[in-house]
DNA sequence: TCTGGTCAAGGTGGT
DNA sequence: ACCACCTTGACCAGA
């Protein structure tokens, strides 16, 4: 099991997901940016080696504008090298990585020139993934789209769109039940018609689910991955000054620790979805630790 | 140097 | 009809 966050590390100093207005593209932006982004990412990763952090998001904006037509430059060519190099460090630690692209990838929208904008986006992630040399258990999670009124043809045209998907991204694609349109019953669905694994967001189903306990959800979704690495999760909690949905600040250890009662035995990585990142981070790992030392019997395994 | 408005993209629910 | 939210903050113009 690996606990990872998303994106960005408040502790290092410097982002990982800089970018820039589309009116300020010039090839040369794009170089800065992109180098600078890399070089916070070998910072954070290293940081992560250091503290036994194993699992991490990385962000959508690596390379700005990638699947946009302004982009003349080939990116591939221009930063394969650096990303190469950060792949074999993730390697060499045993290191998974995920990526989460944006609210815009639609691939069961009506109008065919959203899915293609969307295939374009998840080609240029998958093609992240690829010059980093990192296989097909570093997984693009993406929400299964939109309901357009009708639901069951929502999913029938996500079917028949993800058997269209070239192979390197349909190789790490998975999908992950979202807290109002997508449940998990409705995702594995989909996953029965076309085996892709589904990210069970533990958060979104307990706003959005079909009446099954947490236990009979992990025990639905995690067959799912057979073949695709450790099953992999979100976890949030509440933010209680918000709104239904928003995301807590930083973890809630009385609310991890009844989950974690019901994750049981079952082995996942867990990416935790919190303001304050690697901090909740390290303090589930505290807890885990703690947990471990006062009950050796609990967390063997 | 700081800050508030704005940022590629779509769908949805709330006002 | 319009706005905020989602992904995750970060850029940028103007003070």
């Amino acid at each position: 099991m690996m606990i990872g966050y998303p994106c960005s590390n408040l502790t290092v100093g410097c982002s990982a997901s800089r970018t820039f207005r589309l009116a300020s593209f010039s090839p040369e932006r794009l170089s800065e940016t992109v180098n600078a982004s890399l070089d916070c990412l070998e910072t954070i990763l290293q940081w992560n080696a250091d503290h036994g952090i194993g699992f991490f998001r990385i962000s959508s904006d690596t390379v700005p504008f990638a699947s946009h037509p302004v982009m003349t430059v080939d990116w591939r060519a221009e930063f394969g090298s650096r990303l190469a190099e950060i792949g074999s460090f993730v390697r060499r630690h045993g290191m998974r990585l995920n990526c989460h692209p944006g609210q815009y990838i639609l691939l069961n929208a009506p109008n065919e020139e959203i899915v293609a904008r969307s295939i374009a986006e998840l080609d240029y992630t998958a093609a992240l993934f690829d010059l980093m040399g990192l296989d097909h258990t570093h997984k693009m999670q993406i929400h299964t789209g939109g309901v357009y009124g009708d639901k069951p043809a929502a999913i029938a045209r996500f079917i028949e769109r993800y058997h269209q998907l070239p192979e390197p991204i349909r190789r790490r694609l998975v999908i992950e039940n979202d807290e109002r349109q997508f449940s998990l019953a409705d995702n594995l669905a989909i996953h029965e018609a076309t085996g892709i694994p589904l990210l069970f967001d533990v958060f979104h189903h307990s706003l959005h689910h079909n009446g099954e306990s947490i236990g009979e959800a992990l025990d639905r979704f995690m067959p799912t991955w057979d073949g695709h690495g450790l099953p992999s999760m979100d976890y949030s909690s509440q933010n209680p000054d918000k709104q239904a949905g928003a995301h807590t600040v930083s973890v809630r250890l009385d609310d991890f620790g009844s989950f974690f009662e019901q994750l049981g035995d079952r082995d996942v990585d867990i990416m935790l979805e919190i303001k304050d990142k690697e901090a909740s981070v390290l303090a589930v790992q505290r807890w885990l630790a703690s947990r471990t030392a006062g009950n050796p019997a609990a967390v063997a395994g």
